[in-house]
DNA sequence: CCACAAAAAGAATGTCGATTCTTCTTGTGG
DNA sequence: CCACAAGAAGAATCGACATTCTTTTTGTGG
């Protein structure tokens, strides 16, 4: 059965998210049009859409694309042997933040007050970090400040919320101060 | 001169921006059509291009108004005499948050990010926001905690910009869960 | 190396929606 | 109360853009 390979296959789709990835950032969701995807991409419209159904499910793969991003930076922090106390930890993720992947965050974000699919996924995502934040700033707690492991959990809940907040809150100041590139068209 | 009087004028702007507002609460910024502005308003296509220059305009419009209608609550409290504590304000701020404009207000923050019209409306607002923010913290530091007023403006500073930035969060996090309502259509 | 099915290209299509244009109505100054 | 310019309505226009279709190319299993 002469197909691509999956590898090939994935590559393919990675090349066609990134490329609408940085489209979105730059025009955003709705003034993003397929040619300009197309042009970024440099690939055809046919090829892209042998990939994704259609533009919702570009924008799904891009939401998805960004918030995993920044969820990955996230996990590393998790897993530190010496987790950094939850000061150092947001000033590490607010360095790390990109403003272009700022930019497209913030938009999935509006996207999601009307679109329950790309509702889902920051939810998701939203939780997901959540989490991680909070067994990062419990091992901080446990291995730093030499707290009980059961309490250090639950008063790890209330920091894990603000720090996440903060973050948040960064991200959206990043992503609309962050001048705005001008349409090459 | 037979034009509508001043008063007249502003009702019908209002009228319009006030549908505008709920068709982008309802289905976004960009997937409401003037159509829909058109059957919410109950006025036509003519009559609404006659107050407003195109649809950009009428996006900006609300921007402003759900802004300025946030500012407005916030502006209530900053010119009180005995103000809240911090957290206290930060409660009332979020126990005032209506869910429909906290969509169009998310939505927004997106359309900040690529549309520079929006973008400063957004920036000011905020500007504008924190600042009152600042006078109501520095009023809580000085008539309550006792503080003198030069020390007092300096110290407030960062903890306007916390709440700030823990206001907005929840925003976001309103706008995010609130459920989506169905399209008529 | 071959055959061939799937993938890529690019043109063609069809819909949707912003804006404009024409006509009818209404409020205002005299 | 009148005349008339501006306001409102609704139909018509015009372009843009997502998606599909047809043709060409290419990668893969044998």
């Amino acid at each position: 059965m002469p197909r691509l390979t999956d590898a090939r296959k994935e590559l393919r789709r990675a090349q066609i998210a990134e490329a609408a990835v940085r489209c979105f950032g730059r025009n955003g969701l709705e003034r993003t049009s397929i040619a300009d995807i197309i042009a970024e991409s440099g690939l055809s419209a046919g090829s892209i859409y042998a990939h994704y159904r259609n533009k919702a499910d570009l924008v799904q793969a891009a939401a998805r694309e960004v918030l995993a991003e920044r969820a990955r930076v996230l996990g590393e922090y998790a897993a530190s042997d010496t987790p950094p106390a939850p000061d150092e930890l947001l000033a590490r993720l607010i360095a790390a933040i990109d403003p272009a992947e700022a930019r497209v965050g913030v938009q999935t974000w509006g996207e999601a007050t009307t679109n329950p699919a790309v509702r889902d996924i920051v939810v998701d995502m939203t939780d997901r970090m959540r989490a991680m934040l909070h067994d990062c700033v419990t091992g901080w707690l446990v291995k730093v400040e030499h707290h009980e492991p059961a309490e250090a959990r639950e008063s790890a809940t209330p920091i894990a919320h603000r720090v996440m907040a903060l973050y948040q809150a960064e991200l959206l100041y990043t992503a609309v101060q962050s001048p705005t590139e001008e349409t090459a068209s």
